[in-house]
DNA sequence: TATGAATGAGGTTTCATTCAT
DNA sequence: AATGAATGAAACCTCATTCAT
């Protein structure tokens, strides 16, 4: 069983997910994970993920193509249970604004929370070559597409500002969001709800259309 | 000669500085660099550095502490050449607005023409253990402070909202900076000014106080 | 299989050992060994032993901590080894002087039979940063302790005088043990009877308590 | 101006020789015998002794032959003052016993004051390919050739048996001398008069004519 | 499904030494 | 008499990966 079959079988429901695949694979995955609470991927080596998995070495090449597999493997997870979760806040709001504030909190509660995904995302992924051609990086442009129709709605309805382009709109929300979460990642401190709270007021107080300010 | 003799030269003016400096030493800053344009840090090996500067390999550990050491060179360099240029914009504008725009415009164009000094600044330098205490960072805090500056003595003049702290509005600024840096910088594409406009119409609109506002 | 695991297997039988551990780890080790008897520790490489044992030269790195670890390891077989025949011969003598006397000429004709076990714990080990601090240590304090028992014994029973500290008379006898050998082992010429007789004839007219001399 | 040169100036005095060689090599064999008080020749580097010496590294190769002759330089200015020093004691004594307790004492003497003239004789020198076609085996060999004529004497006047070759005696004293400074000087202690003593009771009642014993 | 053994390429770093000035 | 620059070999060690069982 390689990779892609596992993907697969990783798209069913989380219960069964675990079970379906051999114990050995989440083991390793599991490993890793623990492992990048503590250093960055380069820094740990495939015998520290099988040793702290209890797991022969040799498996790692069994389950996955390579050691970044894992670490693919481990995304690809976060990000499937990251977009259900987004995808149910969503639908609960009214209104652009709204939506996109729920997207947000959403975001960077998921961040919060999970400091290995937001690592992984925010560190790890970034420079490596073929990223941006893997198949996770395609979840993450279904996002981005998400939240770039929710501007466009927002746009539509009047509620943001139509004198910028949405996509640059779209990367300052990323940015802002990358930018609150990162030092908290990096240092290993929690995301304060003041902090987020400020974020909104200078994301939107900027994005806001004049007409709909209360000042 | 060792890297910290090379660092006080280096305070001298550049010409000077080529000259003072071993041949071979500057070959190996150049090399990294461009070997940086390309693929990032930890992939390049020291062999390929020496490689590419056409230098003994040896000469590394001989001018410098370690591979590490050439990396903080060279972004030592781009920071003091950067302090320098950043800080004699600041100078010429009048009121905390204008010189946070030339900040921010200045410190966006050094990202636009030095890729490398983006990258390591942006991508490298950030995990790597023992980078918080470098002398380095110590210029970065000391630019950092800077921007504190300018923002509190705009917030004093009513230039600038006052009911945020100050650190947070620093922090959204160079949050902006970054974000709208990083998928150039990445992907390798160049920063339009209409990106930059946007920017600051996004973050202006923001931490402007109302009362000042046009609208 | 590391090192410890491999110490704890080497309590079993010799037969057991020799199959029981990976065939590459017994061939570095015995490699080593062979090169020790021409050279001194420093001046051999990790290149050398693993030529030598005609194995790939990570294998060092995989079956011991590090070229140190594969001297350590030959020292603490020696150690066990040394320590069993001990066991025996001290069982067998009757009155404290008798065993002392069986303790230090079993010493000496182990150091005279095997010239490695002799060349690494008189010049090797010495001056290595954390030795003292080892398993290996720990069982040469064991060694010492049983003399001290021995020394204790005899003073108890009057054959030993007892105005002279014990850790002290411990160490004079430890003390003419290797200064008994270090020369031989270096130069490479056997211990004579002679050479041991007069140690003994020097040492038991220093320790023997006065109302025991014959003159 | 060579080693060769240096050797020959060497010869003359000892208050001219250190105005008339060149500072840079005095101070280079200075560190070196300043370093072998605390390590072993093989891991000084040469780096090292020119650090310590304060002067440049290239000067090594331009005085010595390489790194080893600075030791040999090193060795051979001890030899020299050894030889001239036993040469006065010598003829201050009569009879062949005499004079050769005048020599072993001095000898030994000579390797307590100076342990690193003792280290470089006892362990650096010996296993090193071409010592024994060096200059100063040379000088080893004259020395070792008075002494045989010494106990040639000796055997002549009656003083010592004439059923041993003499070279066998010499040997035995040699080696006697060694075995007696070998443990302290690798240990660092020194050598109590005792010991000199009990030496000179082994060989002499061993090499002594039956006729001249006192029992 | 899993294991232990082994490999080879490559990593960073240190060193004695030589050359040009 | 002395220097700084440069070199190439070799040191120790790590790693991802494969193979036979």
């Amino acid at each position: 069983m390689d990779f892609d079959k596992a993907i697969k079988l990783n798209l069913a429901a989380t219960h069964q997910r675990r079970t379906a695949l051999p114990p050995s694979m989440m083991k390793l995955a599991d490993a890793l994970e623990a492992l990048l609470k503590e250093k960055d991927f380069n820094s740990i080596s495939a015998a520290e993920i099988s040793r702290t998995a209890q797991v022969n070495e040799s498996l790692i090449y069994r389950y996955y193509k390579d050691k970044r597999g894992v670490l693919h493997f481990i995304l690809h997870n976060y990000m499937i249970e990251f977009m259900g979760e987004i995808g149910r806040q969503i639908k609960a709001a009214k209104g652009a604004l709204n939506k996109l504030e729920m997207l947000v909190r959403g975001h960077i509660a998921m961040y919060d929370a999970n400091r290995v995904f937001a690592k992984i995302l925010l560190l790890e992924v970034r420079n490596f070559p073929g990223y941006f051609e893997s198949d996770t990086y395609e979840l993450i442009k279904t996002y981005s597409r998400s939240m770039t129709a929710i501007i466009n709605q927002g746009v539509e309805s009047g509620e943001i500002r139509n004198d910028i382009p949405i996509s640059r709109i779209r990367n300052m929300i990323l940015g802002g969001i990358e930018h609150t979460c990162m030092a908290p990642v990096i240092f290993g401190y929690s995301i304060s709800d003041d902090t987020v709270d400020d974020l909104f007021k200078l994301l939107f107080d900027g994005i806001v259309s004049p007409s709909r300010r209360s000042s």
